[in-house]
RNA sequence: GGGUCGCUAGCUCAGCGGUAGAGCACUCGGCUUUUAACCGAUUGGUCCUGAGUUCGAAUCUCAGGCGACCCA
């Protein structure tokens, strides 16, 4: 079973003895393979070049014939052919211990490995740029072989647990992850094009908060302190906002103790932006303007495909309150509703389901638009102004009782962005978090806690403030065409496999 | 949490109650214009794990593990 990696390893210490490594420590490549490609796109079929070049890579597949040979160097830029003629090698290296050069590196180069070559130009006959190979440094020697040339690495688990692997031989899968660093660091130069600043805050929380949802928990040895990865960084950006910065923001990682699935990774990535002095309306602006830029990097327009559906996020972007949506869907009007009971019984009657947390009419709204709206939204669609029970950390809406001033950003019926008009008055933040801390006495493990360190800072006076967050992994997903979020996350969380003794 | 499907050679898969198979990869031989090179020969297995049914189990049953998809 091993005997491929016993094979390779003889080939190792025989490369040993030649002075070849098997492990080199440096190569210089004249090129990467593109930039040769693309400069000698003029070079006709069968002529060479006498340009000396040298390239480095992996080598991804081997046709020896006799005394002639093609191998095929991959390195990130992409492929080229080496051209590997045993006449040419043999002239260039005289000295070479017996069988000879040629044999050497058609005998102890396998697929898999990495290898440097110097040499001229040569397009073949059949028209494949190759490097007509003078001379060969062996720099990794692979004691693994490679999956399935044609076939690549078809097992989804292997994709995920090898990743390494799935990148070698999947060049979509390559262009996945090129892609999500493009978008972060467009997004990153967008913003700080605009005076926006990056802060770092803690991941290691006393109290987790800013959002709702289950903490992972975690230990301080030498405080003997226990704490919380953060859920959010909300509550530390408001916090710099207090200090001064009126425009700051984190993209980095949050963790939520939850379930895994095809839109759901424990750890995933978000970008939390606060602007002092703009509200939610300023911050709708703010997001079509920054997706659609970075979807202009990415994807090179703002009419993109997901899925097979046309999406056009072209700015404008419709805008529509919840009541308006869910009264379309349903034909319930949620603001003539007078106690819960009269909503649960309305949404009864239209077949919604009734869940038993959902305490209040304005909870029942969320329901309704959740099992109805939600999956609906497949072209961006702000929706607007929440009940206040759902958000308690946005500010009451100017002119609608029991409401707040809060969107959400709906994209293929996915949520990709949220925001609000935070709130910054700390007697109705307590109350709020307050009544957060009550429905979690009574049960609710995703309510809030008071951070009362928070509360403080609000005392001490927040500008009003517009602030958004988006998760940046439900963005790459729409931006690569990624049908789950373990597409756009190069080590996903899986559970471990079982090790061979158990 | 529920349902469906999958797990067989390094990789991709077939076999579905009667000797464990193919292609690629590996090894050996041949071959100076190939690109899934080709031709010939060889090698390679805890059929996910455990229990059961059976004269006989990769195959049927049950339990478990890991994963995918759908639903909540």
């Amino acid at each position: 079973m091993s005997e491929l990696r016993e094979t390779r390893l003889q080939k190792a210490a025989a490369l040993a003895e030649l002075g070849q490594g098997p492990y080199g420590l440096r190569f210089e490549p004249s090129h990467p393979t593109a930039e040769l490609q693309a400069a000698h796109a003029d070079l006709a079929n069968g002529q060479e070049r006498d340009v000396a070049v040298a390239v480095a890579g992996r080598v991804m597949t081997r046709r020896v014939m006799g005394k002639l040979a093609f191998f095929t160097l991959v390195d990130e830029s992409g492929p080229i052919q080496l051209f590997l003629e045993k006449a040419t090698l043999e002239a260039a290296n005289p000295d070479a211990p017996a069988p000879g050069a040629f044999a050497q590196i058609t005998g102890l180069v396998d697929a898999g490995d990495l290898i440097g070559v110097r040499g001229s130009l040569r397009r073949t006959d059949r028209g494949e740029l190759s490097v007509k190979v003078t001379g060969w440094q062996m720099l990794t020697k692979a004691l693994q072989p490679l999956p399935d040339k044609w076939h690549g690495l078809a097992d989804v688990e292997k994709r995920y647990r090898q990743r390494y692997l799935d990148l070698i031989v999947s060049p979509h899968t390559r262009d996945t992850f090129r892609r999500r660093a493009l978008l972060v660091s467009a997004m990153r130069r967008w913003l700080d094009e605009r005076g926006f600043l990056e802060i770092e805050t803690p991941v290691l929380q006393t109290v987790s908060g800013g959002a709702d949802a289950r903490p992972f928990e975690t230990h301080h040895n030498t405080l003997d302190l226990p704490l919380t990865l953060r859920i959010a960084t909300e509550l530390h950006l408001k916090r710099l906002v207090v200090g001064g910065f009126e425009r700051v923001y984190e993209l980095g990682r949050i963790f939520r103790n939850e379930g895994v699935s095809t839109r759901h990774n424990p750890e995933f990535t978000s970008v939390e932006i606060y602007q002092a002095y703009a509200d939610y309306t300023d911050m709708m602006v703010l997001t079509e303007g920054l997706i659609a830029a970075v979807c202009e990097q990415v994807c090179g327009g703002t009419r993109i495909s997901y899925q097979g559906a046309e999406i056009d996020l072209t700015p404008p972007w419709r805008r529509a309150t919840m009541h308006e949506l869910v009264e379309q869907a349903t034909g319930l009007d949620f603001t003539a509703f007078a106690s819960r009971e009269d909503a649960a019984a309305a949404m009864e009657a239209q077949g919604l389901e009734v869940p038993a947390l959902a305490d209040s009419v304005g909870r029942l709204l969320v329901e309704a638009f959740e099992q109805r709206v939600e999956d609906t939204l497949v072209q961006p669609t702000f929706v607007l102004d929440y009940p206040v029970e759902n958000s308690p950390l946005a500010r009451a809406h100017r002119s609608k009782p029991g409401l707040v001033e809060r969107f959400e950003l709906f994209i293929v019926g996915r949520e990709t962005a949220n925001a609000f008009s935070e709130l910054i008055d700390p007697v109705d933040q307590r109350q709020r978090l307050e009544a957060q801390q009550q429905r979690r006495a009574a049960g609710d493990l995703e309510a809030q806690g008071v951070d009362e360190d928070f509360l403080h800072a609000l005392e001490v006076g927040m500008p009003p403030t517009g602030g958004l967050g988006i998760g940046i992994d439900r963005l790459a997903m729409l931006l690569t065409d990624s049908a789950s979020i373990r597409d756009v996350i190069a080590f996903p969380l899986l559970r471990p496999e079982p090790s061979p003794g158990d």
